[in-house]
DNA sequence: GCATTACTTGGCGAAATTGCCAAATGATTG
DNA sequence: CAATCATTTGGCAATTTCGCCAAGTAATGC
């Protein structure tokens, strides 16, 4: 496995890396959504989310779409909300050699 | 969604957002290895792959079972292939706006 | 054109992550 | 019990990520 394939991955994954980003996602698991509605669901800076946003873009979680002055985020692959399911279904491991 | 559960997610997630982690991953999706075998896949200093291991186990990816001197980990979520396979059909994201 | 709204970009200090070395632990053998 | 092998832990400097502020761009309305 090449190691530009293997950093491709990592990117992805570090993309997904956040509190807030994760909010993001889930947040636009329920549809289409603009900068300024999705900045209201987070407790961070208007240019943070900015920065949130294009990072998870560039990584191909997200697309968008401009509208007038809005900017329109939607997320790219429907395999997220499975993944983030998987996820939570992890034990915990806090007990080594014995799980 | 309370902040724990999501922190755990973000914990879940950034355990795989590192080149040798993920390298690991790979590796024991093969079956389990101990850390000597996992270590000589790497090009990382032995210690710094033990700590990689603990945070996987931590996060839940991976299980270990103390073998004699030996440690053996394996993959404790099936699931981990598929996101993979998941992550490398995501578009690049490059272009803002017309994806 | 000028003002306003919507969003992005630059920059920089603060915080978190990373990785090597050295030292410690734990199991096995002689 | 001393020596050795397998692995973990402590510590610390180097790198990366984060988040706010300020400034910049782009579309809309007056």
């Amino acid at each position: 496995m090449p190691a530009a394939a293997i950093d491709t991955r990592v990117a992805a994954i570090k993309a997904l890396a956040h509190p807030t980003r994760l909010g993001i996602a889930e947040f636009l698991a329920d549809g289409p959504r603009c900068v300024s509605e999705i900045h209201a669901r987070t407790d961070a800076d208007l240019s943070t989310v900015s920065k949130h946003l294009t990072l998870m873009r560039q990584a191909g979680w997200l697309a968008c779409e401009k509208r007038g002055q809005q900017v329109h985020y939607r997320l790219a692959c429907d395999c997220l909300p499975t993944f983030l399911r998987c996820i939570d279904s992890l034990g915990c491991g806090d007990t080594p050699c014995d799980c």
